[in-house]
DNA sequence: CGTTTTTGACCAGCGC
DNA sequence: GCGCTGGTCAAAAACG
């Protein structure tokens, strides 16, 4: 991952820092890019260890390498701009998650000291030309599977949804080797838009989910979500044995039973969703019963973020008349 | 009514 | 060429 030269211009907070500056503390940031998790993107203690396993406890570091080469030989490939500041984004807005980035560019990967030479070569195996990836999933339908642009992030979700865009569910399939399905979602914002994401539990973790997302979103984060009709579903109803089973165990974080059809079971992910629109719902209805929105709320509330679209045309609309006055 | 999830079927890639 | 596997489609059902 190259340097960082990005600027944030926070209205809010008036000033400008770079993304460095920001997560500060951090010595060594290329070195770390790609393996990185953390518990609060705000916590120095967490992005200061030097060792890249330390943000991915509970899990075994080795043991996801395994998992995502085996599952994914071919998610390595070089990382677009909005890759990369998704990938320095996500902590910000994701506080309460844990998390690993494990894509994309072949070229930017780390590795602890610890690690042997065959598991660098294994890593960074499969490297891609980033113009054949990204073009590939535009032409046949069905020629998928090779080419794709995708990136993987590993995450801990507790009832945090795992990013602000609309998902619309389209399949999910039982995957070989794993007890967990896959889910696989496709952005509902924009007809047109290619950007899809899948999920599902980590083998040698099943807190952790293996989020892949493919291709990229054609416009804006949407101003509202979609209609809320048909994503709140009685899932917690037990009049459905079918139903009231497998999100039982879902809910509880609990690995899919053994059937296989039981094993189809809603994802956390998807869970955590529901909850947060049910959670925003709520809040429409009763008026901000408490005094102050926590983190947790505004980080996911759309109207908050595009606060900050609008604080940032109204001052640069100042701007622009105050310098027409000079 | 508009949107979502569910789920069986279909199709293409891949390994043998 | 064949079978397995994964990704997508699309109809039906569910939800607000």
């Amino acid at each position: 991952m190259s340097s960082l030269p990005v600027q944030i211009s926070n209205p809010l907070l008036d000033n400008h820092f770079s993304m460095s500056e920001y997560f500060t503390g951090i010595a060594d940031w290329d070195s770390q890019a790609v393996a990185r998790s953390c518990t609060n993107a705000f916590s120095a203690t967490t992005f200061t260890d030097n060792n890249p396993q330390a943000y991915l406890a509970p899990m075994t570091i080795q043991q996801d390498h395994d998992f995502l080469l085996n599952t994914f030989p071919d998610l390595f490939e070089t990382p677009t701009v909005l890759d990369e500041l998704d990938q320095l984004f996500y902590p910000m807005f994701n506080p309460l998650d844990q998390q690993t980035i494990l894509s994309s560019s072949s070229s930017s990967i780390s590795f602890s000291k610890g690690e042997t030479e065959q598991e660098k070569e294994a890593f960074t195996r499969s490297p891609r030309v980033v113009a054949a990836a990204t073009t590939a999933h535009h032409e046949v339908k069905y020629k998928r599977r090779k080419n794709q642009h995708k990136r993987v992030v590993l995450q801990v979700t507790e009832g945090v949804s795992s990013d602000t865009w609309a998902w619309r569910k389209y399949g999910q399939k039982p995957i070989k080797g794993s007890p967990y399905p896959r889910s696989y979602y496709r952005c509902s914002s924009s007809k047109g838009c290619l950007a899809r994401k899948q999920v599902e539990r980590s083998l040698s973790d099943p807190e952790m989910f293996v989020i892949t997302y493919t291709a990229e979103h054609c416009h804006d984060h949407p101003t509202r979500r979609n209609s809320l009709a048909g994503t709140t579903r009685h899932k917690f109803s037990t009049s459905t044995p079918k139903i009231s089973s497998t999100t039982a165990a879902a809910n509880h974080n609990m690995p899919s039973p053994p059937s296989p059809s039981l094993a189809l079971a809603t994802t956390e992910e998807e869970l955590s969703r529901q909850r947060i629109l049910k959670k925003e719902n709520r809040e429409e209805e009763e008026e901000d019963e408490h005094n102050g929105l926590d983190i947790y709320d505004m980080i996911l509330n759309d109207d908050f973020l595009m606060g900050f679209d609008e604080l940032d045309r109204l001052t640069f609309g100042l701007q622009e008349a105050y310098n027409g006055d000079l």
